[in-house]
DNA sequence: AACTTGGTTTCATTATTTGGAACCTCAAAA
DNA sequence: TTTTGAGGTTCCAAATAATGAAACCAAGTT
C-alpha cells in the first residue's frame, strides 16, 4: 500500500500482523508477506524490542503489542472525538432510545470511536477500534459527502464496493450521486446497505470551517421501524452533531506547560 | 531510549508526541526532541501519512493517530489477557466486592488492562491504556518478582525510585529483598507505596513454564480495612490467576486459514 | 544418520536517512 | 507598503542503515 520509506514498511508489518487477528508464525508472514525472509525478520524484532509487537517465545508467535494500548489511549483521549462526545452521546442515546453510533475517518475507512447501545451496557473496547466500509455505511457516506476534493477522490478510491446487500451502491458513480444529494439535505441514509434490515441516518461532524471531524448515526431495524420514524430524528442528530463540532473546536489546549510529561 | 535502526527513532517521536498529552506544534516537539529540524519533520510526516499521528491543519498540531486505535483494538483481543480474564475479574469483583486490577507489563512499566469497579460502571478506555509504576504496585511487584534474572535487572534498571509516599521503596536493595519474599509467599502487598490510604494484594499470572503474564490485585482503603482483612482474599485471588493463566496457555488458536484478513 | 522445516545470522551491495543550510511563507511590526 | 522573523519546508552530499541471497543453525522426521 504505502511508502514513506522505513517507516511505512514498519507500518506494513504492523498492520500485517494484526490483520491476522491472532498469534502468528514467523512462516505465516512471510508467506503472505511482500518483503524477503531476512527484512521481514528484523522488522519483526525491531517492532517487538519496541514493544509495538509482541513475542510468545512458547509458541513462537507474534501479535500486536501491549505498547500500543497505551499510545492508543493517548490517542484515545485526545485526538478522537470521543471524550468531548460522550455525554452527547449519552443524551441522544437516552432520548432516543435507539443505537448510536460515534465514528471518524481513518485512512478512508470508518473507524468506530463510540457507540451506545439500547440495550447492553457499554463494552467499550468491542466496539470502539472496529472499522467498517465508508461507501456503504451511514457514518461513512456522512463524512465522504463533505470530503474535499482531493482527500475525496483518495478515499473513493480505496473503496472495494463490495456488494454486502443487494441494496449496496457498488460503483463510484452511484456513490458520488447519493453524496451529492447528501450534502444537499445535510445527511444520509444507509437503506440496508451494509446489512439487511439495519437502516440508519446519520449526520457529519464538521468545523466551522468546514473540516470534516467525523459522523454520528441513529440505527434502527427494519423490523421495528422504518425511514420515516428514522428521519423524525434527524433534527435531534443534527444538533449533537453541531454540538460535538463546536465543542471540539472550541477545545483548544489550555496554554500548555514546556515540560515533558513522564509516567512512573 | 531505543535504538532499533529507523524504526526505533519513530517510535521515540510517536511516544514523544503522545506525551504531551494534547496536540503539539512543531516547534515543541523540535524543542523537546533529540533530532535535528529535517529529521523530526520527516518522521512526522511519514507517521502522519501513515495515520499513526493526526495532524490538524487549521491548529498546525500533531497528535496521537486513529491507527492507533485500530491497532489498539487487535492487541487488546489478541495480545492482552483481558478477553480471557473479563469473565473471571467480573466473578472476583461480585464476590469480594473490591476493586480489582488486572495488568501486564509493558517495557517494565504496569499497564492496566482492565477494571473491576465496586461502584461505577465500567468505563473502559479510562483505565484501559493508563500506566503505573511497577516497583511501588502490587501489580507491578508480582509481575517483577517472577521475572527471570535477565528481565528484572533490566526493569529494575529503570523504575525511577519517586518517593510517592513515605512508605515507597526507594531503592533497588529494598525492592529486591521484598521481590525475594514475594516470590516465596506467592502473592504481593502495596502498603501505601503508591498512594496513601490505599493498600492491596496481588498475584502474578503465570503459564505452566513459569513465564509472567500478569497480575490481578484486590485493592482496599486504610479507612474501611486492614491488611488482615484483605489477606483473607489471597487464595481467591491466586486461584482466580492461576485460571486465568492456564486458560490463556489453553487458547491455542484455533488452526487458522492461510489467506489474508481483509476489511471493508 | 541423513533430511526437512522453520528460524537466525552474515556481509558486500544498495538505497535511505541524515542534518546543516538555504529557502519559503505568512503575519505582525515598522 | 516594506521589513522582519519565527515557524515550516526543501535540498543535497556525506553518513548510515536497510537489503536479501546465501549460509547457517536447531529441532524434529523419516
Amino acid at each position: 500500500m504505502a511508502g514513506d520509506g522505513t517507516i511505512g514498511k514498519a507500518c506494513d508489518v504492523l498492520e500485517q500482523v494484526a490483520a491476522f487477528g491472532r498469534p502468528v508464525r514467523f512462516a505465516e508472514l512471510l508467506e503472505s508477506s511482500s518483503f524477503p525472509k531476512a527484512s521481514l525478520y528484523r522488522f519483526l524484532q525491531s517492532l517487538t524490542n519496541q514493544g509495538m509487537l509482541s513475542y510468545d517465545p512458547d509458541r513462537q508467535t507474534y501479535s500486536p503489542g501491549l505498547r500500543l494500548v497505551r499510545l492508543a489511549h493517548s490517542a484515545w483521549t485526545q485526538s478522537s472525538l470521543a471524550p468531548i462526545a460522550r455525554p452527547i452521546l449519552d443524551g441522544l442515546s437516552l432520548e432516543t432510545g435507539e443505537t448510536v453510533h460515534l465514528a471518524q475517518l481513518d485512512s478512508s475507512q470508518v473507524l468506530y470511536v463510540d457507540k451506545r447501545n439500547a440495550k447492553n451496557p457499554v463494552e467499550m473496547y468491542s466496539e470502539a477500534g472496529k472499522v467498517g466500509p465508508a461507501y456503504c455505511t451511514g457514518v461513512g457516506k456522512a463524512m465522504l459527502a463533505f470530503l474535499d476534493d482531493d482527500r475525496l477522490d483518495k478515499a473513493i478510491s480505496q473503496q472495494s464496493f463490495h456488494r454486502f446487500t443487494d441494496k449496496t451502491l457498488t460503483s463510484e458513480a452511484v456513490l458520488r450521486a447519493d453524496l451529492a444529494r447528501i450534502r444537499e439535505r445535510g445527511f444520509a441514509m444507509d437503506d440496508e446497505e451494509h446489512e439487511p434490515g439495519i437502516i440508519c441516518v446519520a449526520c457529519p461532524i464538521l468545523t466551522s470551517g468546514g473540516r470534516v471531524l467525523g459522523a454520528i448515526s441513529i440505527t434502527g431495524s427494519t423490523q421495528r421501524m422504518d425511514f420515516d420514524q428514522l428521519k423524525k430524528w434527524v433534527p435531534r442528530v443534527r444538533r449533537s452533531a453541531d454540538q460535538i463540532g463546536s465543542e471540539a473546536e472550541a477545545w483548544r489546549f489550555p496554554e500548555g506547560r514546556k515540560d515533558r510529561m513522564q509516567a512512573s
